[in-house]
DNA sequence: TAGATTGTTAATCGATTAACAATC
DNA sequence: TAGATTGTTAATCGATTAACAATC
């Protein structure tokens, strides 16, 4: 009923850089879809996206049989089918907590909203904070998680609080039936097993990027 | 002269996960020092970010020897040989192109100006964002990168336009001498050898959170 | 000294790429 | 059919981990 090729291969859970491609296929692919293409191949899949185009194939295939010999993807499908592989072919409803700078920029960001991820709670414990309103939701403050995110059946949250905060808040976080937490702060958040974290550390990026221009005396490619 | 070991076995580019890490054991030796610590060994400071510590003195090792066998490694000294490995032991003007919800909360965001990384320039093409002034610095039109990014001297770019002008403002930052490029754009850039690219995207962080969540049925650990 | 811990080699593991029979 | 492209196996490459002599 879920797709109209064969079924997956397996059940197992695949590795982090395979889920990250997969992402980028997509994109790449809805891409395609509003030029008005119906099918690519994973060359120009790969291609477009600097990626070998045996790495498109076999990242494919660790999901299941999509492609059609000779003919490449057809985009509608696969972008069907890979939505669902992501788990975003329905909403996240996603709690944001800390409304700081970066809080209440990530509120606005239009991307999340746009995969399906909506922010439908807001938390922090800034007394100054509680009971005001950011786009039209209104700061709760932690106490009242457990029963926001039951009422709400969150699964996922953005947590954008300050370094020190952020251990702490994460524990409340998962006892209060959290699952999943993308983490601004930047320390590395030390969860119970069957809870998932993705870190996304921006100063981290930028040193990369320093070291790479530091590294980069003209000539060498770095497009990475 | 820049450090009291011995140097470097060789002057080739780390590869990115090492650079990533070590950004992690330098927020973690900080951490250290602040607590009013001197040494640490490679199995205390990967037990604190869940890696292997063989991996961390092989990390360490990649760009000299900074450790003492039987004591670990100095805090301090590590942390200064760190910082001049990363490129981050001196000030990094940076030039912050798009300034939608994204591009103000990157200008207010701590974390980057504490890693010595300064917003300098702010850039837009829309005519109701140029001229305005966001933390005492005025947005310019991108015909006046060039002029901008020589007098002041800036190497870096955080890119923050929306995702059909990300190729083309980029194309206009390598034109005007920028070499690295922070992108938050949802697009893959194309960009000269030489320049260097780090892409962040939150989507496709978001979604790899989802992807875990939903392949995790209590039980099994994925704290990564 | 004895104990601790490094830097490094060798072993293992996993990820990427090339090659190609099978398929449309 | 001939040409194109898949899925998959085998080969390669790189990254992680274990083990240990060297060192303080």
């Amino acid at each position: 009923m879920r797709d109209p090729r064969r079924d997956p291969p397996a059940a197992k859970v695949a590795p982090k850089a395979v889920v990250g491609r997969v992402s980028l296929y997509l994109r790449q692919l809805e891409h395609f879809e509003r030029q008005g293409r119906t099918t690519v191949s994973s060359s120009q899949l790969g291609e477009s996206l600097s990626i070998n185009n045996a790495q498109v194939r076999k990242d494919l295939a660790f999901f299941g049989q999509f492609g059609y010999p000779g003919v490449g993807y057809r985009i509608e499908e696969l972008i069907a089918a890979l939505r669902h592989i992501l788990g975003i072919d329905h909403e996240w409803p996603l709690a944001l907590v800390g409304l700081g700078n970066l809080g209440r920029a990530l509120l606005k960001y239009r991307g999340f909203r746009s995969r399906g991820f909506h922010i439908v709670a807001l938390f922090d414990n800034d007394p100054e904070k509680v009971g005001q309103t950011f786009d039209g939701l209104t700061v709760e403050p932690l106490e009242a998680l457990r029963k926001t995110v039951s009422v709400r059946m969150v699964r996922l949250a953005a947590l954008s609080v300050p370094a020190e905060a952020a251990q702490r808040v994460a524990d409340q976080l998962v006892t209060c039936g959290i699952h999943g937490i993308l983490n601004f702060a930047p320390v590395t958040l030390s969860v119970p097993s069957g809870v998932s974290v993705v870190a996304v550390d921006l100063s981290v990026q930028l040193e990369h990027l320093a070291y790479k221009v530091q590294n980069t005396q003209g000539g060498i490619s770095y497009a990475g």
